[in-house]
RNA sequence: GGGCCCUUAGCUCAGCUGGUUAGAGCGCUACCUUGACAUGGUAGAGGUCAGAGAUUCGAAUUCUCUAGGGCCCACCA
């Protein structure tokens, strides 16, 4: 106890060095003499992102776990890691590119493009680290990756050509969600829907040879360019005729096959349906059904093109307005309305997604995901709370082939090549020098990358260096994998833990890991997401440095449990850097009693020693470590931080540490050495049982306390089955009820809390009687109960008294011309009203045959017990207040 | 259209397998600069647990329905 602590907790004095020193003392590598395992991997954030709450919440959560862990003697590995975030990446290096030097990635070619952004990574990449550092994250960067590093490369190329040769992987002309901004494709999962005011447009088709017209209604009137049918239900009566005729598109004069397709719906629109195989997702499976032609109408920007000669040019909505009024000239629109409907937009771009045809590569994932989805249901995998299996079956249960082409420059390359002599087309997992087939040299590589998804699938495996064996050795792959858990958001259980499953379950036969822990999704105390546009953001960097990283982990911690959102109120924060005060300050009280104090102090050894508030308070800690191990296991951090915080708060603080300092100020050394040591004891236990939420300020205090150890690595408190003491918890709880009581007592007639005052207590209880006999010197300390008098019931009770009563001891207290005979009769008569509701309430079950008979037997007595409680209270108030009136 | 979830104090939320005097934090009221802490202390006010019905000796807790709100999935012109 050489150094002072200061008087004012300030984090941001404390919380700087601590990282440091645990990383450079090598705290988080793993250690592999402990025979348990725990591992986990951070769900990779953007290289050159910033820590937004929703990665505060993930990783504290995450941490809260490993450091439980790693305390409790498991061998813990936490594997940081950043993803290169394909698209989201090079669009910013795009738009950077054209702000600063109003250029375009064309302009600079390919190679040069990517070396920008390869540059800009390196700039900014590490923003996200020092804040994960500040956050107190404790995973070990020795196992640090990248997922364009050489090791997840190989992994992708190895997966990648595997699949290719299994057939799973192909090339195919499909229709496919095309985003114009980014001017690539995109998978079904990277589709949002949005719900758009749009119109209701019908029009006029001609029927070749025929007077009649086909009314026909469309959200889309510009796409009829491509139309290359018109289609009606083969059961539709108001059609039958009409079949196999053709019909004449409007302002191309095309002719088109009047077809028929169970696809159609009778009741809707107006019964006939205009076919677009090249922009509908439908219309497509109806063009293959009828092996009709598929026009383009498109250019990759989302303008028509020559295909819609009279609009070529203009983007989709241009179009539109254009087409309309070409329609209306030449009467061919009949109807208008308005019309709600929901419109695929890029999650990424924001931009409207068209349906359009073109060559993709796919995985078919039929057999995966099928996979992935026995493993849950036989319980190999499970999510928790395991709600969000649902979520992860819904994605499962009706797999789309996964489009895994995008056309980006930014990205893992996909390693398929073709011979430019002989046309040989294949997929190498190592860069091939020849072609396999003809050995000529000369091989062109598919120029697009890989769905950023797509190695961010194989990242529990790619993390501990798969598929190269070496590093799998080096980083203890074996040891290591499947991962024990696995902590997100719900909102990529399907972009990515259902990923991670099928590319697990398929290359190592077992899912990436046995459990996944689903936390909610932070928002603003009004319950709206967190956005740059609502500009209701709290950002965690400056909310560290406000309140300190404590106090925002804790109330994140307090926040997160088995919910499904998290509205974060600042107020919460301040309440958490209070609490943080609060226990900094209550070291400072203690420390001057601890130089001396036996740092090995052993409390079963001197259990028998305990007084009463001693036995109580090491009861209620025991019970506190007892739940904490047991909601930390649950990741229930909720649950863990409010019983944290009431053993802190409400039980150390406010009472142990009031009954401690008489015997602290008082002069029995050997008492005063006692409690010293077991207030050591116990502060250290408190500050191992926090340290996992806030990591911070506990090694920080416990430095004072111990100077050659890590609080880090000490063992995480268990529950000691030695300890029970239930009976001295009675009692305390009962000796709390009467300082209560008083306290209660003096504030209803304002006596001040320094005044003195003298206190009848009436009890025919002779263990109640010694007990506040003993007691006198705390109810002085506590109550400023200068002299009580301990009196039998049969015994008169003073006149001119305010008076409270528990079911054993009446208590009074005369105060003379203090009292106001009618508040204190109001007073007695509202109390005896609750007690009269409380005990009816009881004494109604028990004069209920069914509930004797077939209630269990200590749910009765309890009541029993209730209702003599109750009607004790009752008598002694009731007493009481007629000797007022 | 399918699925999931929510509705408990003024606000944000707990309340696990049915039995509690229904809790916490913030806010509010009164009193208090008491030698760890005013980032504090003591005491208090505030809830017919969204509504209706059912099961049960007993329901905030289980079931059904209704109302309101949120989220996810879905190509429906």
């Amino acid at each position: 106890m050489d150094r002072e602590i200061e008087k004012n907790y300030t984090p941001e004095n404390i919380e700087t060095k601590w990282y440091d020193r645990w990383e450079k003392d090598k705290c988080f590598s793993p250690d592999l003499s402990k025979r348990e395992v725990f591992s986990i991997v951070m769900p990779p954030p953007n290289v050159t992102g910033k820590l937004h709450m929703g990665h505060a919440l993930d990783n504290t959560c995450q941490d809260i776990v490993v450091r439980h862990k790693r305390m409790s003697g498991y061998n813990t590995l936490w594997i940081p890691g950043a993803d290169h975030a394909g698209i989201a990446t090079q669009s910013v290096v795009e738009k950077r590119l054209y702000k600063e030097e109003k250029k375009t990635k064309h302009d600079l070619g390919r190679e040069e493009f990517l070396k920008r952004v390869w540059a800009w990574k390196e700039e900014y990449a590490n923003t996200i680290f020092s804040q994960l550092k500040k956050i107190g994250a404790s995973c070990d960067w020795d196992y640090y990756t990248f997922t364009m590093d050489e090791g997840p490369n190989r992994a992708v190329r190895k997966v990648f050509t595997q699949l290719y040769n299994e057939g799973l992987i192909y090339q195919e002309e499909k229709i496919i969600n095309w985003d114009t901004v980014l001017q690539s494709a995109i998978s079904d999962a990277e589709v949002e829907h949005k719900e758009v005011k749009g119109k209701f447009y019908t029009l006029h088709y001609k029927v070749v040879d025929s007077d009649e017209v086909l009314n026909i209604a469309t959200t889309r009137p510009e796409t009829l360019f491509g139309d290359t049918a018109v289609a009606v239900n083969p059961k539709d009566e108001r059609f039958k005729h009409l079949i196999g005729k053709e019909a004449i598109v409007p302002l191309c004069e095309r002719t088109v096959p009047i077809i028929a397709d169970e696809h159609v719906d009778l009741e809707m629109g107006t019964g006939c349906l205009k076919v677009t195989p090249g922009h509908d997702f439908n219309d497509f499976e109806i063009g293959k059904r009828h092996d009709l032609p598929i026009i383009n109408i498109l250019n990759n920007d989302g303008t028509l093109n020559d295909n819609a000669k009279p609009v070529q040019g203009l983007n989709a909505l241009e179009a539109r307005k254009k087409t309309i009024a070409l329609l209306e000239e030449s009467e061919q629109l009949v109807d208008v309305k308005d019309h709600k409907h929901q419109v695929a937009h890029g999650e990424r771009s924001d931009s409207i997604i068209e349906p359009k045809v073109s060559k993709q590569w796919f995985l078919n994932v039929q057999k995966m995901a099928e996979i992935a989805v026995k493993s849950v249901k036989d319980g190999k995998m499970n999510f928790v709370p395991k709600q969000w299996e649902n979520t992860f079956f819904s994605w499962l249960n009706e797999p789309r082939d996964w489009c895994l082409s995008r056309q980006l420059w930014w990205g893992h390359r996909i390693p398929i090549y073709t011979c430019d002599s002989c046309h040989h087309v294949f997929a190498s997992e190592f860069e091939p020098q020849n072609c396999p087939k003809c050995l000529e040299s000369k091989l062109l590589q598919d120029p697009d990358v890989l769905d950023t998804w797509f190695s961010s699938g194989l990242w529990p495996m790619s993390t501990l260096g798969w598929p190269d064996e070496k590093v799998m050795e080096k980083k203890y792959f074996d040891i290591f994998f499947p991962n024990t858990l696995l902590v997100t958001g719900f909102d990529i259980i399907f972009f990515w833990v259902a990923r991670m499953s099928m590319m697990s379950l398929h290359f190592m036969k077992c899912p990436p890991f046995s459990e996944v822990y689903i936390h909610g999704i932070v928002r603003d105390k009004q319950g709206r997401k967190m956005s740059k546009s609502l500009g209701n953001g709290i950002d965690p960097i400056e909310v560290i440095d406000q309140y300190g990283c404590d106090a925002m982990r804790f109330t994140l911690a307090s926040g997160s449990g088995y919910n499904r959102g998290l509205n974060l109120d600042p107020a919460q924060i301040e309440s958490s850097r209070n609490f943080m005060n609060k226990i900094w300050n209550v070291f400072r009280f203690i420390s001057p009693f601890l130089k001396g104090t036996n740092p090995k102090f052993n409390l079963n050894a001197n259990l028998k020693k305990l007084d009463l508030e001693e036995k109580w308070i090491v009861q209620e800690l025991n019970e506190t470590a007892k739940k904490m191990n047991i909601f930390l296991g649950e990741y229930r951090f909720d649950e863990a931080s409010s019983t944290i915080y009431s053993f802190i708060y409400d039980k150390f603080c406010s009472w142990f540490i009031e009954l401690s300092k008489p015997v602290l100020y008082g002069n029995d050394s050997d008492k005063i050495g006692f409690r010293s040591d077991l207030l050591r004891f116990l502060f250290q236990e408190i500050l191992k049982l926090l340290h996992p939420i806030s990591p911070f300020i506990t090694e920080e205090i416990w430095s004072f306390i111990n100077k050659n150890e890590l609080l880090i690595t000490q063992n995480y408190p268990r529950y000691n089955s030695q300890i029970t003491f239930e009976k001295e918890c009675e009692a305390m709880n009962e000796f709390i009820d009467i300082v209560t009581k008083i306290r209660n007592l003096r504030a209803s007639v304002n006596l001040k809390p320094k005044d003195n005052i003298e206190v009848h207590f009436f009890t025919d209880n002779k263990k109640a009687a010694k007990f506040l006999f003993e007691y006198r010197s705390y109810l002085k300390l506590l109550a400023k109960v200068e002299k009580g008098n301990i009196n039998e019931k049969s015994k008169a009770r003073p006149t001119q008294s305010i008076m409270s009563a528990t079911a054993d001891v009446e208590i009074f207290i005369p105060v003379a011309d203090l009292i106001d005979i009618d508040t204190e009769i109001a007073r007695l008569k509202k109390q005896i009203n609750k007690m009269i509701v409380e005990r009816d309430k009881s004494q109604k079950k028990l004069e209920n045959p069914s509930f004797i008979e077939k209630a269990p037997d200590d749910v009765v007595s309890e009541v029993k017990q209730k209702v003599k409680n109750f009607n004790n209270q009752i008598s002694s108030l009731e007493m009481n207040l007629e000797n007022l009136q």
